[in-house]
DNA sequence: GGAAATATGTCAACATGGCTGACGTAAAAA
DNA sequence: TTTTTACGTCAGCCATGTTGACATATTTCC
């Protein structure tokens, strides 16, 4: 029988530790990821999904609502609540796509580049820390396990690495 | 002046570029982290919350709830929603502490651990899954950028790596 | 031994942000 | 010209966070 308190000589033992290790670096890294910007957005009377509206468009400008969809995988009402404020607000504009004029393109206004770099800048450092004190290796690292906990479909948004073949059903998503 | 369209002449933009994929990558990783979990909880009527109490409970049996609010960071009004369905509904059982009786120590119930296992199985097999396409090396790499982005207070909590010492106020956080 | 602090819980009210279902309009595609 | 697509809106429901006030049992401190 093995003995379970001498986790060495126990390989599965390590395993799980190990897994369970990353599903708890997970956890804390995303609840304090988002505490100071969720913070900040107070202030505005916004929430989180208004950050990830404004981080997103900001980040591509000219975004169609059906990507930003595909992005955020909620419903279009959802989505509708936030954006609609942004836009009532002066954070985000609407304009008609010219290829396909049934699109809206979504962009940030002045105001609304400024708040994503208050934003924005706050999660940046603590990357920017957290990578400096890693090294570039483990932030090689990093970034490959991050693509592997990814589904097969939104990999390709980011470079090179492709992760596992998972078992996954694929569901058809779009790309932005 | 510099040219942005030759990003390698420019390593503003490369860092620029490369902290903004991390923020990306925690974003997209947690959004596909969760989703399956959440669809098997709603089978039971529960929600993202319920999981965190049963993960963290079925990790520490014997837990303080004190110690489960310093976890969640959440308040004890939103935690005892949560909690007591689950002491209702028999998945947690709740137990006065032999040194403080003031105490009600957190467990599992065997209809708890069931429920534990097949949420942190598929959790479990996705960082399986990432861990083996990463190799090692990433692993460890992972690790370290992880623990960086997670606040000083809470990086106790996982093994040696201590991570940057970050312009953070200490807000003096319990241990579990 | 009595007062203060601590661990936990509860009620009430409110906000955010998911969801579904139903329906509407303009533009593109068949 | 019909159908499909992109987008939007209204209404209502649920989960999960918040604050404030108050209650109880137990421990700790003077």
């Amino acid at each position: 029988m093995p003995d379970s308190k001498t986790p060495s000589a126990n390989p599965l033992f390590l395993r799980e530790e190990e897994l369970r290790q990353g599903i708890e670096l997970l956890f804390f890294a995303y609840r304090d990821f988002t505490a100071e910007p969720d913070e900040m957005l107070a202030q505005y009377g916004f929430g989180r999904a208004h950050h990830r509206v404004i981080y997103f468009v900001g980040r591509n400008p000219r975004l169609p609502v059906s990507d930003l969809l595909a992005i955020l995988k909620i419903t279009k009402q959802s989505l509708s609540r936030v954006l609609s404020q942004l836009v009532q607000e002066g954070f985000v504009v609407q304009r008609p796509g010219t290829r396909d004029r049934r699109q809206r393109l979504l962009e940030l206004t002045e105001k609304g580049e400024e708040l994503e770099r208050r934003l924005t800048e706050n999660q940046r450092a603590r990357f920017a820390r957290a990578y400096r004190a890693a090294g570039a290796d483990a932030v090689e690292g990093f970034r490959k396990v991050m693509l592997g906990l990814i589904n097969a479909e939104d990999r390709r948004r980011f470079g090179s690495f492709e992760g596992p073949r998972a078992p996954e059903p694929a569901r058809g998503q779009q790309e932005v």
